[in-house]
DNA sequence: GTTCCGCATGAATCGATAG
DNA sequence: ACTATCGATTCATGCGGAA
């Protein structure tokens, strides 16, 4: 099976017109959030926030399969003492033009950016608005399952450490079925709350974007060989992602510096064996 | 000092309009969520429910200080396969009122409630809204600040793992310093996300609200002998806390058997000592 | 080859200062 | 007065170089 990752270079509102409707299963993207990185894109208004994303997202809506889904990560800035309304004003906005509101996940950054202020603490969530074309779309649910793992540790290490005290007939004992029954059950599904990280390190990008986080939409609504889509591609952590998982991938991206170093690390086309058998590597999470 | 609480039954709105002008000094409330409650509120239809709830937030507004809080603790249903908008018009329609949206808290339920569906996940996290009459409010960030505990053990735990290795002169070296630095320092501020499982004992009430919640914003936004402000009391969470906490308080609930509780639970006035060094209990929180 | 710090840095915010 | 820029401030993480 071929696996392409197309990198465009350019406006994203015009490349996408370019792109074929109907073709694309996930977008995820997080777009440049107002004012808040002036120095490497335009460095929206919060005021015009909506009105500059909103045509890019009738364009999203066109090229989105109708089983396909839109993840888009945002925040609203802190405009003169108080959370700007601009986000909320897209989400309404954007159900006028046809999207569903499905969900809305909340990505816990468990390092959030210190310091201290007089009258309000550490932001450290950031919202991630799950919208469709339709109430059915594709969701492979199972694909996200988290593995008991670190939390039966958890519980298995507590229990250790009362095994000290506690006499041997434990085994026996209603602890030990309740014991039985998380080994027995090896998957949870997960919650809308993801926990992660943000990256930091050596990236050249100023969007602290961590790969678990296209990671797992890219899991949960697409299968391989499906199209991904990210139309604010930034140092293409979604492109690498996506390739990395044997899925076909759009980036757009108008910076030439980020451009540039998306073509340096990603393959224009990779060949792979379609097997179901062979696995990935994935980014580690929580 | 007399500490008091008021417990009234009546409508809302009825029983707002009675109380003085810029008199509280905090709000908590969690009003009926659109339609989930029909049993044992009306259960306000989600199309209807800016419109019900905009008079009474005009009235919150008039009888908060100008230096007071509003905590809010609201999320959307899903309707129809998607999440309602009710909530965001909510929001900008206070606005307009002339409440300030200061912050957004999440209220992440770390046991949230089991089930599977096709197309979502399970909800494990709440909106913790808060408006203000001014840029400018109380705000005690000291009061909730968080022993460094969990955190610094976990630190001195890696530590002593390789203390096992390393020779003595440690203490020495920059990184004995470090240590200091970590142990001078007992405290941490909080987040904007609260990590909070829901109570789910011995309540005759059908919405779960953890003492742990009104507690950690009745310590962050008033000193003792403040006012706070419950209007939709339900089983009284609110109200009790307050009074463990030596703040006044005044709660409305609508219905009877609700109010019957209450009054049960909560004494009219109690007189205290106005004493500094004296702690109150608190719910255990993480 | 491995372990272990040192250090830069990440979607931040406020208030002071300068123009 | 209003806007833009700059410095300081609750950390957590991963990489690189040193031992």
């Amino acid at each position: 099976m071929e696996i392409q990752s197309k990198i465009i270079l350019g406006d994203c509102l015009e490349e996408l017109i370019a792109i074929e409707e109907n073709s694309i299963d996930l977008i995820v993207t997080s777009p440049p959030y107002a004012d808040a990185r002036k120095k490497t894109y335009g460095g929206i208004h919060p005021n015009e926030y909506v009105e500059w994303f909103l045509p890019i997202a009738e364009q999203l809506l066109r090229v989105l399969k109708s089983s396909g889904t839109f993840i888009l990560n945002i925040k609203e800035r802190v405009v003169n003492g108080e959370r700007h309304t601009y986000v909320l004003e897209l989400i309404m906005k954007m159900r006028e033009q046809g999207w569903f509101w499905t969900e809305e996940f909340i990505w816990h950054k468990k390092n959030s950016y210190p310091g201290k202020w007089p009258n309000r603490f550490r932001d450290s969530w950031e919202r991630l608005l799950q919208f469709n074309k339709n109430k059915k779309f594709k969701m492979y649910q199972e694909a996200v399952m988290v593995p008991m793992g670190s939390w039966a540790d958890t519980r298995l290490k507590k229990l250790n450490e009362r095994d000290k005290i506690r006499d041997e007939s434990r085994v026996n004992s209603g602890f030990g079925k309740n014991i039985s029954n998380w080994l027995g059950r090896e998957m949870a599904y997960p919650t809308n709350v993801l926990h992660m990280a943000t990256e930091c390190g050596n990236k050249n990008h100023s969007a602290a974007f961590p790969e678990a986080l296209p990671e797992w939409f890219i899991k949960l609504f697409t299968e391989e060989g499906d199209w991904v889509l990210d139309p604010f591609a930034g140092s293409g952590t979604t492109l690498r992602v996506a390739q990395r998982m044997r899925r076909n991938s759009i980036g757009i991206e108008i910076n030439e510096k980020y451009y540039n170093l998306m073509s340096r690390q990603i393959q224009p086309s990779v060949l792979t064996l379609f097997d179901k058998g062979v696995t990935y590597e994935t980014a580690k999470n929580e």
